[in-house]
Parts: structure tokens; sequence; C-alpha cells
DNA sequence: CTCCTATTAGTAACCATTATCATTATTAAC
DNA sequence: GTTAATAATGATAATGGTTACTAATAGGAG
């Protein structure tokens, strides 16, 4: 294992800000600062081929990174675009009735949600006074 | 309502095959050569905007669009990239869950399939029979 | 018809991600 | 430690889906 992919592991798993690559490049560049973009492209792909890590392809954005590799969902806030983990289970029957109702072998499922941080939704509330304070 | 975007919405209409821009483009194409793409993309996000059309931002692909505007998830196929209806509601205790795990006020959310269709999961069990004929 | 505004076709720019490749680091063998 | 084989790196170019720009066109109100 390289410096490089030792110290982008480290960075990724010492934050829960999942972090697109651009940001974990900033990141790293501070402990490596001749480290290329590149470079940490290349190994974010492999360490989530080794289940080292964790790639967060959210629909519609960049792909982000996940150093808790243990599976569970995710909120994006529509205000500031922060993701934050949802700890929860996607029930065996959800699965089981999408197979049945689509004819396919299911072999994996995401569960994205949408939403407002507590920080954005009290601006927001602020503003508009419209959803019940 | 111009020409072309009467064009676009009807041939979405007359597909479930959810298209990508480009192959809208070239479906609309053969009724108005001389349309552009640029003129494809943003009639679809007009569309999509005021509810005509769905754009489905599927996770790590180009974007697929839906003229089946009725909310429901999907699956794609691994082996061929085909994406199916799955005509499924998203229990509502879900989303209360994943409200009061994360602390956001949710706002929409999306369930999305990764799996094997008929074909594709036929010509895999043809190839290797290791997953119980 | 004439003016006005919205829309178009064509093309350039954008930006996240991948590919390329000469150089450099790591590993294994001696 | 030296050497040879192999793998990874940094720098940069290329890719591909999407957006932005702009001059030309279409079409509706008066
Ligand atoms: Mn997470
Ligand atoms: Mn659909
Ligand atoms: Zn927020
Ligand atoms: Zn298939």
């Amino acid at each position: 294992m390289t410096a490089q992919r030792r110290a982008i592991l480290e960075e990724l798993r010492g934050t829960d800000a999942h972090p697109s690559a651009t940001e974990l490049y900033e990141m790293v560049r501070r402990r490596l600062p001749r480290i290329s973009l590149g470079t940490v492209y290349r190994n974010l792909e492999i360490m989530s081929e080794e289940g080292l890590a964790l790639k967060l392809e959210h629909a519609g954005a960049e792909c982000r990174f996940d150093g808790n590799v243990a599976p569970h969902s995710h909120v994006r806030c529509l205000g500031c675009g922060r993701i934050s983990d949802v700890p929860m289970d996607i029930p065996r029957e959800l699965v089981a009735g999408a197979a049945k109702a689509s004819g396919y072998r299911i072999a994996g499922c995401r569960l994205e949600f949408d939403g407002w941080c507590r920080k954005c939704g009290r601006k927001r509330r602020g503003r508009c006074g419209a959803d019940g304070a």
C-alpha cells in the first residue's frame, strides 16, 4: 500500500461529510502536496472495488465517497447539499415485491432521500413561515 | 407549444423504454430532421419542470426521461442497462423513520433497484449455471 | 402586414471523470 | 544492498453528457 492510498483512506475515514473526489484531493493535499487528482480517483475506485470505501453515486450529482462501508442510506439537503447518514434497513419484502412486480432478479437497491437539514429548515421557516412553525 | 416540443412529448409518451436525451433526439429526428440536440434537452428540462415528463437522474448514468409521471420506482438491468418500471409505493413509515433517524424534514425519496432482466438472467444462468437453474 | 417576444439550430464551453504514458516507487529475488 | 520486474504516480489529454451562447426564425397581437 502506497503512502497516497493510505492518506486517502485515512482522510476518508476521518470524516462523515461524504466528500467528493475533489474535496478529498484538497484534504489529502495538505499532507501530500504533490498528489494528483487522478491518483485520488484511481485509488477511490480501487478501494471501493475492494470494499474499503463506498462510492455514492447519488442521483444528479457528482460522486461522493464514504469511509463507512456498512450498508446504510443517505439524505441530501436541498438547501446546502450536505449528505447525512440514515441508519436504516430496507425491508426485505420491499425487494421481494420489486422482484415480483418487475420480473427482474434483484441484486441490490438504494434508497435516497431529499430533504432539509435542521439548519436549512430553520432558515427556510424563518423566511416564509409557511409550513407550521 | 411548438412543433418540436409536441414531437418530443409524443415520442416520449409512445415508449416505456425510458430513453436518454440522445435517444429521444434520434427518435424525434425521424419526424423533424432539422431539430437540434440542444432543443431536445431544453424542452425536456421545461417539461419536467412543468410536470409533463419525469427526469430520471439514475445514479452514475446519463439522465433518462419518462412520459409516465405517476410516482413509481425503477430497476436497471446490470446486463443490458435497460430500465423497467416497478409499480410500487414507498411505505410511509420508511420516510417517517428516515426523518426521525436523520433530523431532516424529508421532501422526497427515490428507491432504485439493480438486477437482471429475464433475458440477461437467462443468458447468465446458461453461462455459469451457478445460481439455482 | 409589422412589431415583439419566444424559440430554434448550431456551435462552443463546461466539468466530472477516464485514459494515456513517461517517470518514479515498491516489491521480490539475488 | 543491488538489481530486475512490476505497480503506482503525476501531469496532461481526451471523453461525454450537459449547458450556455447567439444570430436567425417562427408565430401571435394589434
Ligand atoms: Mn454514509
Ligand atoms: Mn418509468
Ligand atoms: Zn442544509
Ligand atoms: Zn438485461
